[in-house]
DNA sequence: ACCCTGATTGGATGAATGTCAAATTATGTT
DNA sequence: AACATAATTTGACATTCATCCAATCAGGGT
């Protein structure tokens, strides 16, 4: 599946969501549900155009909602029943290769990044929260996690990204990116994470 | 509940549906799965201004699909879960009294028999099948059901409608309203009717 | 008090949608 | 063949919607 596969996948989902985003065709679909329905009949019970009436099947027959049998001139309507019985959920989830095909998901990560991280080197410490969150866990990518390191060490590794290195020990140990114990540091490892 | 209500209640439904049809909203509830997020990181992700994504959280959160909490000045949007584990079939049917109050069901059946029946009896004996049912189902209810009949106590009801009573005998069996034995016609009772 | 940042609101504009009337197509009946 | 019935299509119109820009609002920091 290439790109624009996965994206009319997308679309093909949103057009069943708004094959049901009608209170008309909401009640079809009701109707339909209690016995197939032909066109008149749904346009003298809903007192609507009998092309009005046409255009709705028409949105819930491509939504795949409605199947349709013809029989002598008129156009039966049935309801597809196992659609119905799917959760919202199972419609909406994107594997996640759909999802990364769609979106950048770390467009903001990258940009916030990149406007403080110059040649290597921190332009400055972010005051905002989320975003000192990001740089720093950049920043920790250069400890190996489980391994102890004398606060002299730490100094020393913080010391390339930007001159307050108390600042961004407080920030790693704030924001849960290493921990300390009586002078001794280090990063927790993936499992301990959360 | 009156009538007002319920179709407030209709509209709330389909709304709900309307939130989730389009391929962006779809993305940012896939990306508020994987975790919150606050505005300004979708409009970076997903490429778009600001304020077309504000539209679009504003849809999901009316809809009930998000929830926010402000954090300093960041609006970090949640996803609702148990909205989504519903299925569809659940969120679109209405309860009886609520299809009622939106629909004349038998509008369409009133119709034909308004149109075919004059003063109680046929004009005219309808030449399709679904309207010659329900004349036909109208006619029956003159027949007690499990009840014997003779032919000519058959005919004598009958008449009361239109001269062709073999006609209307013909199409009472084909409609399987009535049943034919040796001569002997009864109306199946409601629970061998189906 | 004054800036900064993110979010929302109020137009503005083009696109999509809902509705109906009229014309057309498909099927059946006389 | 001519007619009748139901469905669909087409065209017109009004409504709603998606998107962006500009202005405003709300929190926080200097």
């Amino acid at each position: 599946m290439n790109k624009t596969e996965l994206q009319a996948n997308l679309e093909a989902r949103a057009q069943l969501f708004k094959a049901l985003g009608h209170p008309v065709r909401l009640l079809i679909v009701n109707l339909a549900h209690i016995k197939p329905r032909h066109g008149e009949e749904l346009a003298t019970i809903l007192n609507l155009n009998p092309a009005t009436i046409s255009h709705h099947l028409s949105l819930l027959t491509d939504a795949g909602l409605l199947s349709l049998k013809k029989d002598q001139y008129y156009h039966t309507y049935s309801l597809i029943g196992d659609v119905l019985n799917k959760t919202l959920d199972e419609i909406i989830r994107l594997p996640q290769a759909e999802l990364m095909a769609n979106v950048e998901e770390d467009a903001y990560r990258n940009k916030v990044l990149k406007s403080f991280l110059k040649r290597g080197r921190l332009v400055q410490i972010p005051r905002q929260f989320k975003k000192e969150q990001i740089v720093l866990e950049k920043i920790v990518e250069e400890f190996e996690p489980g391994r102890e390191y004398l606060e002299r060490e730490v100094n020393r590794i913080l010391l390339e990204f930007h001159e307050d290195v108390a600042a961004l020990r407080r920030g790693l140990i704030e924001h849960h990116l290493m921990k300390r114990d009586k002078g001794i540091y280090w990063r927790p490892t993936e499992a301990q994470d959360h």
